[in-house]
DNA sequence: GCGGACTGCTTACCT
DNA sequence: ACAGGTAAGCAGTCCGCG
């Protein structure tokens, strides 16, 4: 890579401007064959198309953009021909900068140009130099000699004045190119005459104008913002031609405890055959691909007549094979592709002595990329924290193709029966199948949500749709905050100097080691409330930093005037004189979802294709908004800030405090809160919407109803109750009983006491129910004392390895305890994996399930923990845990 | 040398 | 690589005790 990039210093410069009209593909243009068909065409003209992604090319030395042709379902390659180059900023004059030979002298430099920006931190127009180079690595991403590292390190501080420093030289330069031609990725664009041209789409002018009309009190420039997101958002998906692709590779058995085993190959060595490929297109297509070995039988009768079943003598013509594939695909989906699929393909195709130009994949340090497509990785997608709480409601708890594909459409992977290696070539094909099939679905469900959410977040973030796919939410912000900075030549700020200016915090945090106070939790009053209103701010943070006008900029500005614009309970205070690019950006982003995303995701009124674009849009925003706040509270976001997150939980706590104040003066009264949510017992409706007006005309802030309960059940505990809401759905929050570590002997008991509490429609009521609950308690107590449970694993506790095992060295918890057990048995615990344990008598008094037997457990502990599961309910219903389950009082102080 | 009180660690949850 | 706040269970330590 180095050399082949420092060679590149020696050559003559292309010239930019050079048109890309042969029809050749690099990868043909790269080995001089023709054998292998074009990957795509570079054409002089193009019809709208979607720019799915952006790259920078080597040999070109140019910016490429993939565009995806959506009536021949194409990719096509369009490379910059403006003459735009890499660069960074610098405060070194340029003649300053001609005086560092290293400078000078360096191979990738091609020349100096100065530059007017405005420093919304120092608020001052400074005169600065760019850099221009000829390689985006001349800047930086090497080791040494990046001219990012070397200006700040060259410059002899004369007389001590100038620091030497350089800005934006830590943007990829597809991003920097992005934004410097103001490009909107997702979005159609077509060639003409060999030029890139945006396509408007005049049939959205008219929703737009009428989304605008939403927000009649908006001062101009938020309106010009609102409408530019909506454009965005409101032009539909394409459909996305793709194929999921799964691999099986032969595995030499490992003997365990006498019970067979399977490491995973190393990709990296890739040193076993590839024995089977499976390929699942959106198109229908369905394809097995099986390597002929000895001794295997046949067993295809098992598959669905529409697979098409091709075996190969050969594993290179197999993979070549399945490298076809791959180049004829636009979008190419895997599960886990980008450390195994792809990078044991491209590593065994090497080992096979296949040239490199023709295997079409792109081994990346942790990516592994497609030249000809777009590859998704659906692990890294599913992965993604965010996503996973607020896009998909928690509902898969592992993040594995099996737990994904379980919870999200129902699909499981096959279970084996017998070693890996004994299976017909119908059941692996079967079993291969069934895991792209998985692997498709999980794009295809609810009308293609998860393609066009990351559309919708490629729009969004001003980012290609492989990085969206892959990166996590810090960096979508990030992303498009740096545009907009560019759009309005502000200079993108380093961290550090954000955080010297405005670094410090103020408040004192209730969790030792964190930087500042957060949220307010009222204290419950314990016991049962019927009809119980939860009143809720909408997106409370995002509006927050909206109406306050909170943002790196803003908070503490330089002006005097400014001082007394105050935020309460910190000593901070915001600017009077400017509009604070995130307050911009994150409150224009919470108007469109408040006031039009989200009431559209749920209008029935609309077609349901449109209703679904809708609410893949609203998810969208919901999942960057909640984040929008936490994010400059985090040291690895490049605008972070800590006083906009502490001044935002500030008046956050400010805005709860204030509206249960005014509930109780109302003659409510409040029964818990959250953050951003208070629980007022049997309000009127008069009372709640005096409540909510109030809230709307002296704080600014949306109140509304969010949850009515027909009643509500709190223990004394915080962030602990379950509430019955009128169709008899029950919401239970906190509980132990719902968390995943407990047994599922317990959790039933707890599931069939719920089913018993959404019954109860009055206090009345009450009586019968909290009989047939003591009950189930009871049985459950007798079922343990009797050892009748259906399995052990009923009893198992759940617990993830945050750390391998032997990373424990100040404590050692229960389920690193079971890990180290399962260690010392030939097994592997890592970080990241469930252990299942079970609670035993004897001394470490924990035992992995699969090892422990059912006459060792420890039933007083299981007791114990079905005491306090139910104590958090029995509480508040006045029941006590030990007089069910018979002990008198006297017994008990026995 | 023992046991209760206390602190700290770890995980899972809430907003 | 969004944040802080809360609960629970256990591990480990401190301290008093003739």
């Amino acid at each position: 890579m180095t050399k082949k990039h420092l060679d590149d210093y020696f050559q003559k410069p292309e010239t930019a401007h050079e048109e890309s009209t042969e029809s050749l593909t690099r990868t043909a243009r790269k080995e001089g064959k023709k054998e292998i068909e074009p990957i795509s065409k570079t054409p002089k003209n193009l019809p709208p198309s979607y720019f799915v992604s952006a790259t920078y090319n080597g040999e070109k030395r140019a910016a490429c953009i993939n565009l995806y042709e959506p009536k021949s379902e194409k990719i096509y390659f369009w490379y910059d021909n403006t003459g735009h180059k890499p660069y960074l900023l610098t405060n070194l004059s340029p003649i300053e900068l001609e005086k560092i030979g290293r400078v000078t002298s360096h191979p990738g430099l091609d020349h100096f140009e100065p530059v007017e920006k405005y420093d919304s931190l120092q608020d001052c127009n400074v005169t600065l130099t760019k850099v221009v180079t000829k390689d985006p690595l001349a800047i930086g991403g090497r080791p040494r000699g990046c001219l990012r590292d070397i200006i700040p390190e060259g410059y002899p501080k004369i007389g001590g004045e100038t620091e030497a420093k350089v800005w934006e030289a830590a943007i990829r330069y597809y991003q920097c190119y992005i934004y410097d031609r103001q490009l909107a990725p997702g979005m159609l664009y077509k060639i003409e005459n060999g030029n890139l041209i945006p396509v408007r789409d005049e049939s959205s002018e008219q929703i737009v104008d009428k989304i605008c009309s939403l927000f009649p009190g908006e001062p101009e420039e938020a309106l010009r913002n609102i409408e530019t997101w909506a454009r965005l958002l409101e032009y539909p998906a394409p459909n996305f031609r793709r194929v999921a692709m799964d691999i099986e590779v032969f595995t030499p058995p490992l003997e365990i405890e006498g019970k067979l085993t399977f490491s995973v190959p190393d990709p990296r060595e890739a040193a076993y055959q590839v024995i089977c490929v499976s390929l699942w297109g959106s198109d229908g297509k369905k394809r097995t691909l099986l390597l002929k070995r000895a001794g295997v039988r046949e067993g295809i009768e098992k598959l669905p007549p529409d697979v098409s079943v091709e075996y190969f003598d050969s594993e290179e013509r197999l993979i070549l094979e399945v490298f076809k594939a791959l180049r004829d695909y636009p979008f190419v989906i895997t599960f886990n592709g980008d450390d195994f699929d792809f990078r044991y393909l491209a590593h065994r195709a090497q080992n096979l002595g296949i040239r490199r130009g023709q295997i079409p994949i792109e081994v990346r340090r942790r990516v592994c990329l497609l030249e000809s497509g777009v590859h998704i990785d659906l692990y890294k997608f599913f992965f993604n924290r965010s996503l996973q709480v607020y896009a998909f409601s928690r509902k898969y708890l592992d993040v594995s193709l099996n737990e994904v594909g379980k919870a999200i459409i129902g699909l499981a992977k096959l279970e084996l029966t017998k070693p890996f290696n004994e299976l017909s070539y119908g059941e692996l094909a079967q079993y291969c199948m069934r895991d792209s099939e998985i692997t498709l679905k999980l794009t295809t469900f609810d009308d293609n949500l998860v393609m066009k959410l990351i559309l919708a977040i490629t729009r969004i973030s001003r980012m290609p749709m492989e990085d969206v796919s892959r990166q996590g939410v810090s960096r979508w912000i990030r992303n498009f905050l740096q545009f907009e900075h560019r759009r309005r030549n502000m200079l993108i700020p380093n961290t550090a100097d954000i955080l010297a200016v405005k670094g410090k915090t103020a408040t004192k945090a209730v969790i030792k080691g964190k930087k500042y106070k957060g949220a307010i939790v009222v204290k419950p009053v314990p016991g049962v409330h019927f009809n119980v209103a939860v009143m809720d701010f909408a997106s409370l943070y995002p509006s927050l930093i909206k109406v306050w006008n909170l943002g790196y900029q803003t908070i503490r500005c330089s002006h005097p005037e400014c001082k007394s614009n105050t935020i309460p309970d910190t000593p901070h205070w915001v600017c009077t004189k400017y509009r604070a690019l995130e307050s911009l950006l994150i409150g224009s982003l919470r108007d469109l979802r408040v006031s039009w995303y989200k009431p559209k995701a749920k209008d029935k009124t609309l077609p349901k294709e449109m209703r679904s674009w809708y609410k893949v849009i609203q998810s969208a925003l919901k999942v960057i908004l909640n984040a929008s706040y936490g994010v400059f509270g985090a040291a690895t976001f490049d605008l972070y800030c800590p006083p906009v997150a502490e001044a935002t939980a500030a008046i956050g706590r400010h805005s709860i405090t204030q509206i249960s104040n005014k509930a109780r003066e109302l003659g409510i009264q409040v029964i818990y809160g959250d953050t951003d949510s208070i629980f007022l017992k049997n309000p009127t409706p008069e009372q709640i919407d005096s409540l909510a007006q109030w809230s709307g005309k002296e704080l600014k802030m949306e109140l509304a109803v969010d949850k009515l309960y027909r009643y509500a059940l709190f223990s004394s505990r915080k962030k602990n109750y379950l509430g019955v809401s009128a169709d008899g759905s029950v919401d239970v929050k906190g509980l132990t009983g719902k968390k995943r570590h407990i047994p599922v002997f317990i959790k039933k008991a707890f599931n069939e006491m719920n089913e018993q509490l959404a019954l109860v429609k009055s206090p009345a009521e009450f009586d019968g129910a909290k009989k047939r609950i003591a009950d189930i308690v009871r049985n459950r107590y007798l079922k343990l004392k009797k050892h009748e449970w259906q399995q052990l694993d009923d009893l198992a506790f759940h617990v993830v390895l945050g750390e391998a095992p032997e990373h424990y060295k100040k404590t050692t918890p229960q389920h690193v305890k079971a890990a180290r057990i399962l260690k010392s048995k030939g097994y592997k615990p890592k970080a990241g994996d469930l252990i299942s344990f079970v609670k035993v008598l004897k001394d470490p008094h924990v035992k992995p399930v699969q090892l422990a037997s059912g006459s060792e457990i420890d039933i007083e502990k299981y007791v114990g923990h079905l005491r306090s599961t139910f104590d958090q309910v029995l509480d508040a219903l006045g029941l006590d845990f030990e007089e069910i389950i018979g002990l008198t009082k006297l017994e008990r102080f026995m």
